[in-house]
DNA sequence: GACAGCGATACAAACGCTTGCACTAAAGTA
DNA sequence: TACTTTAGTGCAAGCGTTTGTATCGCTGTC
């Protein structure tokens, strides 16, 4: 049915390991004939069975791409990026969503383990034993995760933070309080721990929240009840629930309360309140990923912390402390 | 390395068929041997290699996913869908996108094709020649898009496109202007053609426009000549940039001028003012698709159109004309 | 003029799995 | 009892590649 080296060996006139050599080692054989079988394999419209190679080589070119959700907003730039940069590698890309469930994330993996070479963990809410047992069958590149001694792509959240409270305090709030996301998460526990070493405010910890629209609004009352003025939120979309949950509320943003967000998705840009947020490179540390991933495909060598800046973005959700 | 059929059947003390067939035809072997066989397998932790078993079955187990531009807030739920009822399926599927751009498209169906048992063709920009010729290769499904005798599924924009006209109509708006998108796409077509059927309204065409942000904004200046007074957006992303650039040449929406986007997208939701809306089903058009696609690829037939409802949702951006 | 060296090609095994066929032993049938 | 059937299993070919090794005809060297 489908045309095969074998095809293009008998119409050339040379063996099919000459054929494949002229794809894959062209030095190995005379230029005319490379051109030749080149010309007949273009001809018939030969195509390389990748599954076929994969059994030999034990490369499949393929990359997996876990996310937690492809519907948040924070996603698809990098998958889009992560995607791109490795098409730009021949390699094509499985993408995965876990619904934000560590089961369904180690399945995930266990399926895809044997069809790729490296898969692109983002954001996971594994724990670090079951990542590092995992790592044992096929190379990992973590993104907004941080385990010991593994490759990794992290923008730094904690700056940002400090940043966030920076602002916040400049503002003259006193009394502050971080909307926390998933439990699992090493964005949110960065955050807290960056909030928690600044000494010049007084921040609550509210949580831990799922990471949507729906998770920030269920927080508002909760955020009213702590009497915090400036607020940090796991993420835009929180960060937008939560300005609508205190909108239901009467509360006033940023006139009342002033609310911070982090990805800055478009979404935000375009609210009302235009929201203050620490904006993530989402797509630079899809490209980087990939990168770090093949790479450690290729070397062996897994390893290797790269951190992307952050920064603030300062818009309207945000204003003057009334003392 | 890694444990295969192989290690599985001499742990167990029987032919590799005999495993095989534990696995994939479990009338075939005896119960007490298919129970010791799956206790050995799951022992070992042996994970079948589906490059391999493609080669021999045909069947890849995977499908790709094809978008214009996995960024445009219209497609990830698609995807997300698509995803989880594939992995229902025991499907992974590979996710690919073409920045709207042909050539990158068609390249991306051809490398593709070996390693899928079918492809979702979201919104393809494509020829319909080139689409006719490619599914000789591999089983299609198409999204967005109508070609005769091909698997489909529609969103009826045509129905949301008369509903919007006549939201608009009904608030008093004469002279209108649809802000067309991409010459190659289905959905725009598809609203002019609906649009120019009313004609009970005076409506311009103005267009094609990238189907983004900036499409929309750069709109602005012939929206304002062609002195329409109500809009109706290729997509909400044109519209909300469409909104932006006509409040920065002092034309209030809807004051002025009343826009209606299309897809219902979250950022129209959040924004000033909430945008009118065509809601467009997306993640049941995706969890379709896949079903449509995984049933062509058993049967050969590949064919049916499926036409999913569209709502208008009216919010803030559409007002009552003044004469 | 025999031989080492080399470029180009052919050969064949292997990758991990499926599957049609052959075989055996037990059970059913006449 | 001799037969056909059937359930359970083994055997081996084959899927489309890659790749180590063998082969072959040259050229160049001493």
């Amino acid at each position: 049915m489908a045309v095969t080296i074998r095809d293009v060996a008998r119409v050339s006139g040379v063996h099919v390991s000459t054929v494949s050599r002229a794809f894959s080692a062209p030095h190995l054989v005379n230029p005319e004939t490379r051109v030749r079988v080149l010309a007949v394999a273009d001809d018939l419209g030969y195509r390389p069975n990748r599954a076929a190679r994969a059994l030999t080589t034990g490369r499949t070119h393929n990359l997996g791409l876990i996310v937690a959700d492809i519907a948040n907003p924070f996603f698809p730039p990098l998958i889009k990026a992560a995607q791109a940069q490795a098409r730009l590698r021949d390699y094509h890309v499985f993408v995965a969503d876990t619904d934000e469930d560590p089961k369904v994330e180690e399945e995930l993996i266990q399926t895809l383990t044997k069809q790729v070479d490296g898969v692109l963990l983002c954001s996971p809410r594994l724990t670090n034993r079951t990542i590092e047992r995992l790592r044992q069958e096929v190379p990992f590149v973590l993104v907004n995760r941080r385990v010991k001694g593994m490759a990794t792509v992290l923008m730094d959240v904690g700056r940002g933070a400090r940043l966030a409270v920076e602002h916040l305090t400049g503002l003259g709030h006193r009394r502050l309080a971080l909307v926390t996301g998933p439990s699992g998460s090493w964005t949110s526990k960065e955050m807290q721990e960056a909030a928690a070493a600044m000494n010049e405010a007084d921040v609550a910890f509210l949580g831990p929240n799922p990471p949507t629209e729906q998770g920030g609004r269920a927080a508002a009352a909760e955020v009213i009840a702590s009497g915090a003025t400036g607020v940090l939120a796991y993420n835009d979309l929180v960060a937008i629930g939560l300005i609508e949950g205190l909108a239901e509320r009467g509360v006033d943003v940023p006139g009342d309360i002033s609310v911070i967000g982090v990805d800055d998705i478009v979404a935000g840009r375009l609210g009302r309140p235009k929201l203050t947020t620490i904006a993530m490179p989402t797509a630079t540390a899809g490209r980087i990923a990939v990168d770090m991933l093949l790479q450690s495909v290729d070397s062996e060598v897994a390893t290797g912390v790269t951190m992307l800046e952050t920064a603030l973005i300062i818009r309207e959700s945000t204003g003057e402390a009334h003392s």
